[in-house]
RNA sequence: GGAGGCGUCGCCUAGUCCGGUCUAUGGCGCCGCACUGCUAAUGCGGUUUGGGUCUUAACACCCAUCGGGGGUUCAAAUCCCCCCGCCUCCGCCA
């Protein structure tokens, strides 16, 4: 959620977020109106409170004095007790009504903010899914006809490989599974070490996180809302599959105050992800570049506001030297406001070249969600006598599919090997490349 | 899955049986001040978190907060119910 006081002292910066995104401007008004019905309603409960406390306080003593009281006082102590009580009793029942009714606007007022997304930062470009900027391109893409040869897609090359086995994954978990086998499993393994070692390199702390988290976790990094219908849920226990180990990083510090002095706190995290990919039929329906679950290096970065754009930076330098020390050709994106999600005020995507698509595709994405993830999961920050929220950034370091996808294409040779880029073969014990088997 | 125990404001801890004097005790840690060649020690004060009064800061005050939720009661850390987590033992298990 956003600053709250924000939406007391300067609501048109939170219609002009809305309309950027292309979300509803009017959910404003009727979330200042919530806001306000629901402090009225405290107040009141407050009020009524306090004074059935201070009557309540003259009970005690008084029925203690009736105890010891002789019998000429005793009549007397007895009627000025019966008469605290009566009075109480009515007070009683206005407390009661005042706090369910303060409850309740709590409860609409609440509902409300959860549906108002991150401010938008005023440098993404204005507009939807194709309206995004490009930054730089990076590389340059193989003339495959200067060559001699058409590339072959990349299931083409993993299934000769005997590496990726799509039909396999179907009959066993349906459409959009898929087996990696033999060198491509042990291509995600090295993946995974070149990942883990270019993280750990820049103070990450590596952590293997839990793959399914409870309801908080999921409402608190923000998935619950219109990315909802992409989340797997388990009805039976209430609890959903991460769609990416984003949300058990954000929610490891979930209600802690953590110290200005240890921030930044960087986090590298391995986890396999599930995506229900409701609304995609029919889209990369061939390979693996869309699937039900995948692995993924996820990078996760606590830090204060004020050092977040920054951070934001690094992690998109990161990102760009992992897939330079696998020489693939990408551009960076700067992604639109209305593409963003409800988490992030910016968002840029590393698109890599598919030769066979003739296209940039999506492989990581970076996005700084400033104060958003952290006020909903309650991560603050001792800052001198105060506290307050920290800022969270995530970027993808190696989401496998599409990584592996992009390495077999750009890297294949006419004979249908594929070249092992060099940072990548000190993990696969020196070999330099991938071969038919025959 | 079964039996038992436990959950208190950073950590440890008193309080829960028997409801009001709990404005939650004490210790450790931390912060400030004083004292002292320095450090240490000592003394004094402060130190849960959230919301509000309040346009900002400080101060003050009010409300909530004793794992979470509900209930009983004029009044709940304390009594009742449900849930969650941790520990010990048993069963099962990679």
């Amino acid at each position: 959620m956003i600053d709250p006081t924000i939406l007391r002292t300067d609501p048109d910066r939170i219609r002009e977020s809305q309309r950027r995104r292309g979300e509803d401007v009017a959910i404003v008004d009727r979330l200042i109106t919530a806001d306000s019905a629901q402090r009225t309603a405290q107040q009141r409960f407050d009020d009524l409170r306090n004074k059935q406390k201070t009557l309540g306080k003259q009970i005690g003593p008084l029925q203690g004095a009736l105890k010891k009281a002789d019998e000429g006082q005793r009549a007397s102590l007895q009627s000025e007790v019966d008469a605290l009580m009566v009075q109480a009793s009515a007070l009683a029942d206005e407390v009661k009504s005042a706090d369910a009714e303060a409850n309740a606007a709590g409860l609409l007022a609440d509902e409300l903010w959860l549906q108002i997304s991150n401010l938008v930062n005023l440098d993404s470009p204005v507009g939807g899914e194709a309206d995004f900027k490009v930054l730089e391109l990076v590389g340059q893409p193989r003339d495959f006809a200067s060559e001699g040869f058409e590339p072959k897609d990349h299931l083409d090359l993993g299934e000769s490989l005997d590496a990726i086995d799509t039909v396999r994954g179907a009959k066993v978990a349906g459409s959009r599974f898929f087996y990696l086998k033999g060198q491509g499993a042990l291509l995600e393994f090295a993946l995974l070490n070149l990942a883990m070692q270019q993280a750990v390199s820049h103070g990450f702390i590596p952590m293997i996180t839990p793959a399914i988290v409870l309801p908080e976790a999921m409402e608190g990094t923000g998935f619950l809302g219109q990315a909802a219908e992409n989340v797997y849920r388990l009805e039976q226990d209430d609890l959903y599959l991460v769609g990416t180990s984003e949300v058990p990083l954000a929610a490891y510090h979930a209600d802690e105050i953590l110290d200005q002095d240890q921030l930044p706190l960087r986090y590298a995290g391995w986890s396999s992800c599930f995506r229900r990919e409701a609304g995609s039929y029919g889209k990369d329906t061939r390979g693996i570049i869309r699937v039900h679950q995948f692995d993924k290096v996820e990078m996760f970065v606590f830090t204060t506001p004020e050092a977040a754009e920054a951070e934001h930076g690094r992690l998109l330098q990161w990102e760009r030297d992992f897939i330079d020390a696998l020489e693939i050709p990408y551009r960076i994106i700067d992604v639109a406001t209305g593409d963003l999600g409800s988490s992030a005020s910016r968002k840029f995507d590393i698109e890599a070249w598919i030769p066979t698509q003739g296209t940039y595709r999506e492989v990581t994405s970076t996005s700084n969600t400033t104060e958003f993830q952290s006020r909903r999961l309650k991560i603050r920050m001792r800052d001198g006598k105060h506290q307050r929220p920290v800022a969270t950034l995530n970027g993808t370091l190696c989401a496998m599919p599409r990584i592996i996808v992009a390495l077999l294409e750009n890297h294949q040779q006419v004979d249908g090997s594929v070249r092992i880029p060099q940072a990548l073969q000190a993990f696969l014990g020196g070999k330099t490349s991938f071969t038919p088997s025959a």
